[in-house]
DNA sequence: AAAACAACCAACCGCCTTATC
DNA sequence: AGATAAGGCGGTTGGTTGTTT
């Protein structure tokens, strides 16, 4: 049995808001707050609407300090590298830049931003904008004279990108035993597909998950784990992330070494000393977006959300 | 001028998680 | 521990506006 609709959908009106409703519920909510409960808020504010439909409109549209209008470069570039490195959490995206909504970001990615970044990499236009993401242009592209593959033994393929104009840059790495072994990246739907998470295979397809067996051992002699080796198996869990993003958490974290020895672990480590890195694996300016970032208070992970969920190896 | 197309964005839908009983 | 309600999130839709032909 399905559940119970969160609201007698027959009694509800739909669509835009008028203004009439939104100085309603805006001065209801500035007076009384929602009070907790936005399904008994409709009634209680005189609104023929639904509670959800007034949470969106009230977080997306009439709270204070919503911003609208044009992104910054500075935006743009936490988008790119947040997106990167988490994907489509556009809540924990949002929660970078102060003033913008979840809603607000994934519309601007979805309408520009996901263009301007295919447009700086040159990529094919036979495919159509909507099945395009961030794994498929890495996986259409690292072959792209744009990337520069660091390691062309491709044990543990880097590869990073700037765009031409270098206003756009995009790096990954995907750490494997052997990249021709893997077929990480396979179809960008079973990537995406949160019911089919963790399914990198390898060619004997045997499972190849982050934050699994490989990434064990720890690196204290006495077997207890790090707290950075935590965090970033911790963000990589619950962020869904490859292996090589966590050049990018632990850069944004702090603490190389460990990240080092967490990938020797799994197979491989490519060594930053060989220079092609250099300073920054990133090439858009992590550092700079650290210090954006962490001119936020509430750097990126909601840890009520998280902590629950942080795995220890 | 108008039709066709593209871009934009507010809002909805449904699923998952969390809280409460 | 299980059931249920509510919150939160991401994907998608559809109406509006702008641009091109």
């Amino acid at each position: 049995m399905g559940r119970a609709p969160c609201c007698d959908k027959a009694n509800v009106k739909k669509g835009p808001w008028s203004p009439e409703e939104d100085a309603k519920l805006k001065e209801y909510i500035e007076k009384y707050g929602t009070g907790g409960n936005w399904i008994a808020l409709p009634q209680k504010v005189g609104l023929k609407r639904c509670g959800k439909s007034c949470r969106l409109r009230w977080l997306n549209y009439l709270r204070p300090n919503i911003k609208h209008g044009q992104f910054s470069a500075a935006e743009d570039k936490i988008i790119c590298s947040l997106f990167t490195s988490i994907g489509s959490r556009w809540s924990i995206i949002a929660s970078q830049l102060p003033g913008r909504t979840d809603n607000d970001i994934k519309n601007y990615w979805n309408t520009k931003l996901k263009k301007k970044m295919m447009a700086n990499m040159n990529l094919s236009p036979q495919r159509k904008p909507q099945q395009i993401t961030l794994l498929s242009i890495l996986q259409s592209t690292t072959s792209s004279s744009h990337f520069r593959d660091i390691n062309n033994s491709c044990h543990h393929p880097i590869v990073s990108y700037t765009g031409h104009d270098g206003s756009f840059s995009y790096s990954s790495s995907l750490v494997s035993g052997n990249s021709a072994d893997y077929s990480i990246f396979q179809t960008q739907e079973s990537v995406m597909d949160p019911s089919q998470k963790h399914q990198f295979k390898d060619r004997n397809n045997s499972m190849f998950a982050y934050g699994g067996e490989a990434a064990t051992s720890c690196s204290s002699s006495d077997g207890s784990c790090n707290n950075n080796n935590q965090i970033i198996s911790h963000v990589m869990e619950h962020h869904e992330l490859g292996y090589g993003d966590a050049t990018f958490v632990n850069q944004l974290y702090g603490g190389v070494e460990d990240t080092r020895e967490m990938f020797s672990n799994i197979g491989g480590w490519t060594e930053k000393q060989n220079g092609l890195w250099g300073e920054n694996p990133l090439d858009y300016g992590l550092e700079e977006i650290k210090q954006l970032i962490s001119t936020n208070n509430n750097f990126l992970f909601d840890d009520k959300k998280t902590d629950e969920r942080v795995m220890y190896y």
